[in-house]
Order: C-alpha cells, then sequence, then structure tokens
DNA sequence: CAAACTTAATTAAAATAATTATTAAGTGAT
DNA sequence: ATCACTTAATAATTATTTTAATTAAGTTTG
C-alpha cells in the first residue's frame, strides 16, 4: 500500500522529537544519497549512515511503504551473493520548472527521478512589470497543468525563473512583479495552488547545468549566461553560491570600460554595454550603418527587427560580419571571465544562453584572452565548456531547484 | 584521570566501526558546537546532538574525561534548577601560528580555548625561494618553541602562511619553497616535529578576522589585504572558499587598467599595477621627483629608502601628498570593490593590512567608488568596515586554521 | 514563607539498534 | 562437480539508547 504523499511526509513533516524525528532524517539522508547516486545496495546505504545493516534494512523497507522507493533488481555479484539495489520511484512526486523569458515563456515539469515528463516550449507572453503581465503568467501555468494526466496533488512544487534581482530566501523579486506587499512566492503559490518558488534565471540555468544528468564530478564551477545580457551562475564547494540576499553573480554591470554609452541599469562603462547580446546587436546595427553587407540582411530586411537569434545564425552560416563581431565580443568577455578565474579558481566555466551556440566562434577567442589576462598556474585548473542541455537548461534547473527546495528545507 | 593526547584521540583517529566509530562522531559534534558557542548546557546539547539528555551526559562525562572539557559552573535560573554549562578545557592542546612575511615573521601559539598564549613579532628573517631561507625558517620555529613551557606534544599543529599561489591541501606551495619533492607542509612537519599546514597569507589573515574573537554572525564577507600586495579572502555561506587548488582570491593580477606598467607576474594592466603599496610608493616617488614636498622626506631623506609605513605614518600625520595618494588609492580599490561586491553581495568587506592603518583615509573614497560603481540594490547590503585586529590577524588567523584544519579532518 | 510551578539531572523500565551467528547465493580453482 | 572463499540477507542475542518517572534545585506568587 503506497501512503499518499509519501515524498511530504518524509521531507515536509519536521515535527516531531527522538525516534521517529531520527528516523525521517536518516530517510531523508537515504533519498538524498540515492538522489545523488541514481541507485544503491543497502551495503553503501549502511556505510553512508553509519548504522547497522539490520537498521539500514529497515529503513529501505518503511521507504519502499512510504512509496519513495523501489528495487531496482540486483547488482552484478563482486564474487558472492548479489546485492538488491534501490532506486527512487518516479511517480511519488512531480516539480514544475517555469522559466520565463521577455516574449514566451517555457514550461516542463520532472518526475521524482528527475526524467522530464512534459515540455511545452515558447509558449506566448509578454514581460511586463504588471498586473496583467502577472495574471497572463499564471493562466499559462494554470493551462499547461490542465493538459497533464498527472494527479496534482503529486505536483509538490514549482520555481519561476526570473530575470533581475531575486531573493529566493525570501521570495522577492525585485525587478518583475515587486508592485504586491507579499512576496512574489507567496501570490503565485496561491494563484497556481502549488508551493512556489522564484529564482533568478541565470541561476536556475546554472543549476539545470550542474545537476541535470549525470552528477557534475566538480565542486566549484562557474556558468556564464550569454542573452541580451549577462548572468552568472556560481558553484562554489559544491553548493550554488547566492550571497547575502541572493544577488550574486551580477557581473553584466561590473564597471570595466571606460565608454560613454548609458547601460539600462543607469550607469556607464557596464560590461553589459561592450559585451552582451545587446551590445552585439548595436554593434551590428552600427556596421550595416556604416555599409558593411551581411547575409543576415537579406532574410530580414528590417534592421530594426534583427534579432539576436539571427546573428547567431548568420555566424553558424559562416556569415562574416557576424563571425567577426562574435569574436571580438569572446574577446572582451574572456577578460571579465580571467577577472572570475583568478578569483575563483574554478574547474570548470561552462557557457551557456543564446550565444553559446555559436560554440567555438565564441569560445576560442575567450579562451585566448583568458590564457593572456588570467593567472597561468590559476588557468591552467580551468575548463571553457559549451552548455551540454542548451536551451532547456533554464527549465530543468527550474524544475530541479524546485525539487530541491522541497527537499532540502520544508 | 587526564588521559595523554585527548584531542588526537577523539579528531585524529577516525578509525573503528559501530557505537565506537558514532561516539567519537557525536563527541567531534559536541566539541565543536561548544567552540562556536563558547559553553553549552547538556539540554543545548542534546538538542542540537538530536540525542536523549542521558546519552548526551554521558558524553559529556567522557570528554570531561578525556580532559576536552570542564565544568565552568552553573547558568543563571530561567524559572528552574539552574543548569551546569561545559566548556572547552585550554590546555587540552595548543596550535602555532606562523605568520611569514618578506623581512621578518611574526609567531604565536593559542590555546584550546583560541586564547593567545605568546607571541613574538618581528623576529628577523629574510623570505627567498631558497633552502637557506627555509632552514632560517624552521630555526626561528624551532627557538619560539623551546622558549615555551609547554609540552611539545600537547602542541597539536601548525600553520605557516605565504604569499603567493598555495594549495592548503596538497601542502604545496608553489611561489616560495618549491624546490623539494615533497610538499612543503610535509617537509615542514618533520623539520619541526608538528603536524604542519601551509595557507595563504591573506586567506589565513581573513580567517583570523572571521574566526577570531566572538564568531562573525555573517556568512558572507570579503578580507581585502591592502600591503604591498593586495589578497583577498573569500567567506562563502560561512566557510572559506578555496578553489580547485587553493587558488582563489587573486585579486592583484586581474586585468583593470589600459596601461604599459609592467606587473612583477610579468602581465600588463594587473590592479595591483595602479592600486597596491607597490604602485602607492611609485607614485610618491613620482611626485617627490617632480618636486612635491611631503613632510614624510624630512624624517626619511633617502627615497629609496622610504617604505609603505612611511606613508602610512605620513597620512597619519595629516601629510598632503599622503592623503591624496592614499585617497586615489581608495578610489580605484573601490572600483575594483564593486566588482566583488557585484559578484558575491557580501554583508561584509573588511580592509586589512598595513594600508587599513589609515583608517578612513582609505575607506571613505572606497565607500563612494562602490556607490558609484556597483549595483544600488546590491551594495546596500554591504558594509565597509576596518579590520578590528590589525597586524594580528595573521598570526591568530594562522593559529586558528592548524586548530581547524586538525579538528576537521585527519 | 510555603505552595505551585519551572527547569535540570538521575534512575529504572522499555524500546531500539548493534553484534554475532547463521543461512543464502554467488564466484573460481582444482 | 565439489570445495573453498566471497558477499548479502536474515535471525537471535546482546548492548545501547530512549522514554518516562523520580528526585533535585530553583523561582514566583498568594
Amino acid at each position: 500500500m503506497i501512503k499518499p504523499f509519501g515524498v511530504l511526509q518524509v521531507f515536509a513533516d519536521d515535527s516531531g522529537t527522538g525516534v521517529a524525528y531520527k528516523n525521517r532524517w536518516l530517510k531523508r539522508q537515504t533519498i538524498n544519497y540515492i538522489d545523488g547516486t541514481g541507485s544503491s545496495t543497502i551495503t553503501d546505504l549502511s556505510n553512508m549512515l553509519g548504522s547497522s545493516i539490520p537498521k539500514t534494512t529497515s529503513l529501505v523497507n518503511e521507504l519502499i511503504e512510504d512509496g519513495l522507493l523501489e528495487e531496482h533488481g540486483k547488482i552484478d555479484s563482486t564474487g558472492g551473493r548479489r546485492a538488491s539495489v534501490f532506486g527512487l520511484v518516479a511517480s511519488s512526486g512531480y516539480f514544475l520548472g517555469v522559466d520565463i523569458h521577455r516574449y514566451h515563456i517555457n514550461i516542463g515539469i520532472i518526475d521524482f527521478r528527475k526524467t522530464m515528463v512534459k515540455v511545452e516550449e515558447k509558449l506566448p507572453f509578454q514581460l511586463a512589470n504588471t498586473n496583467d503581465s502577472y495574471l497572463q503568467l499564471v493562466e499559462v501555468v494554470n493551462r499547461f497543468m490542465e493538459g497533464l494526466t498527472i494527479d496534482r496533488n503529486l505536483i509538490l512544487a514549482a520555481c519561476f525563473n526570473l530575470s533581475g534581482r531575486i531573493n529566493t530566501a525570501s521570495g522577492y523579486s525585485y525587478s518583475f512583479f515587486h508592485f504586491q506587499e507579499a512576496p512574489l512566492s507567496d501570490s503565485l503559490s496561491r494563484d497556481i495552488g502549488i508551493r512556489s518558488y522564484v529564482e533568478n534565471d541565470s541561476r536556475a540555468m546554472a543549476f539545470g547545468e550542474f545537476f541535470g544528468g549525470k552528477p557534475y564530478e566538480v565542486k566549484n564551477a562557474l556558468f556564464l549566461n550569454m542573452d541580451y545580457g549577462l548572468g552568472l551562475g556560481i558553484l562554489a564547494d559544491g553548493n550554488m553560491y547566492y550571497g547575502k540576499s541572493g544577488f550574486s553573480g551580477e557581473i553584466g554591470h561590473v564597471p570595466m570600460f571606460q565608454n560613454e554609452i548609458i547601460c539600462h541599469c543607469g550607469k556607464k562603462g557596464c560590461l553589459e554595454t561592450e559585451a552582451s547580446g545587446w551590445a552585439l546587436l548595436r554593434s551590428f546595427r552600427e556596421k550595416i550603418e556604416q555599409g558593411v553587407s551581411s547575409q543576415v540582411m537579406s532574410n530580414c530586411p528590417d534592421l530594426d527587427a534583427v534579432k539576436l537569434e539571427n546573428i547567431v545564425e548568420g555566424a553558424l552560416n559562416e556569415d562574416v560580419l557576424c563571425i567577426e563581431l562574435i569574436s571580438e565580443l569572446g574577446e572582451k568577455l574572456g577578460r571579465a571571465l580571467s577577472f572570475l578565474i583568478n578569483l575563483f579558481n574554478p574547474e570548470w566555466v561552462i557557457l551557456g544562453g543564446t550565444l553559446s551556440k555559436t560554440g567555438d566562434y565564441i569560445r576560442l577567442p575567450m579562451r585566448s584572452a583568458i590564457n593572456k589576462y588570467s593567472l597561468g598556474l590559476v588557468n591552467n585548473d580551468t575548463q571553457l565548456r559549451l552548455s551540454k542541455i542548451g536551451e532547456a537548461a533554464g527549465v530543468i534547473g527550474g524544475a530541479l531547484l524546485a525539487r530541491h527546495k522541497l527537499m532540502q528545507t520544508a
């Protein structure tokens, strides 16, 4: 018999004392361990928990009764009786990732084993700091859920990725939907009827990149989201780094240039004014106006309507202007990254976001700038990699974050 | 009866299984908790450990037998029987902090309660990457220990602070004493007869600042060491951040300027070329050569012999040139810090090192540059503070690190 | 100032978990 | 194919820990 809401019983119930409390703690440890490894034997778990085999056996049996664990067959023999391996039950809980962009929304839902069950991309939407836009968001999410066959009670949490300043812990968003007294996460929880969290878009993508798929073997890594703006997700000692109020990683508005371009943040000389999607688009327009030719213009005659995607496509089609501009951009970003590498001494720097689709066109100039500007001994440690999951990072990261937050707190 | 080497028994012995192992783990938890709080009651410990009162009582009694804990009287009543409070036994272990500077060494020893027992400062020494210099270091440390009345077996660990690239985990130093096959920490352990660790000087100072005295209530902070060079210590989520190989915080050689000054790291445009003790000294000499007057020159007629300390003193004596130069330096450092604040969203930025002695002369220009260049919402979270322990940060930090490393690993 | 109420520490009984021994299930060598 | 050797799971025994009850030591109030 599977009890209802097994996951919430184990993870959300933090009450009680003594033995009952300790057992729930051991169960959480067990689930989190199997979460990282995929599956595990009783012996493994016993070592990890520091509990005896009989105790571990009874914990696992209870977790099976709770509906969180199931046997996944036997492991290959290592010279003796084969051990049973246990893994998470996919259908014991589901989590929503809502990736909000300026002109569209991507939504996905994962099961308890982190498998994506359903994704809908490019759902029409207009992001603005208005109540209309907020209601539209709620509408889009509710419609997505109506299309699901999953019992709504099993959708345990949702995470909303937004650009700008977000305090995940308090649930407040400062750049969008900041017109209500209560935290945005509370309003969303109420309006979609599911425990909700908010997260910075780049950090959510970073989370998807770091913790989606097989667990990363590295503990210190950076994720650079290269879109119209810039964003950074920081993995420090195996955990996402948030800072005091969750405003960490604001790389776009660091003063790196002595120019006169006014950034949309109001200051001058920001990195984003010279090394970002906005800046790339501006340079492209300048060049075209100066009479430089580009195949992009043949597909897209209206210069004002040219989007970042068009320039990325242009580069992939070997358009010389696009490639040159992206190379210049890469050089500038590489300089900024060399700062970050000196500071963080990361193992990996992952490139993500729309611009990362240009692959080595952007990566190689970055790499050479890094070699030029950062300390050799330090940057030797660092690999510059392209995102493996690309566009999907936001949805995956959001859903994983919803799952992660539910399972670690509350 | 106090057993010999109680601390090592509890902390260094990681063998065994089952109950014995678990009890040692509980004991470590207990000591580490009391470490943070100063002292604790059985009830507190019971809650923290998640163990019953009788169990906790027996653990505490064992720790008293081990010589690690002692009763510190009774707590004031909160409306019932007064509880006994227990604290660490100062004499159960000692730790050495060896702060190595270019022209001198500071050594200090703390007891198990983190109280400084003895310090010797400005011990003559010449730092160079030679075996002679290494032998001199060993000699200085051994002589310090000979002057102690403490049983040498009770000195459980030592930490050596060195500038440059240091991998604390592996024990290798890459900038100094890197002429032996084995890690520097091994050679030192052998030659002084005490388990030794190596650490980057700025990180050690940061550790002293963050964890010396009362525990910091903040979890995210930066420590800027302003000396001839620049160093940074990063406190992320309550822990020192190291990066992959322990090279984190290399702020001095980030490319922030478009100048032609060759840094001692070999690159151009490093922050240190324009905003550091070296740079300050260079600007001072240029000004003097241009005919600007300064009271510093009356005390110290040889321009080549002017040291950083002289300029700091000059500023404190209200010498206009010194104050101006330091103010300019502060502005540049503030720009660099605004980058860091945007990235880390720290609660505190602590200013330390020789230049921090100039107090508000350097702090206020930094603050206004930060307000100018970093994002308002982010820098609102950040207080810019002067080091409370000043010069002593290195020795305190080193000794605390030795203690910390012994107690958390091995 | 004694009775009623708190909180702390100790003790004894009950519950729980760890050991140890045993059985099960497999490998590999002779 | 049998025997010796692994490792895993279960059962029985022993040890440990928790719970609940009791005693101790204080504070507060009528």
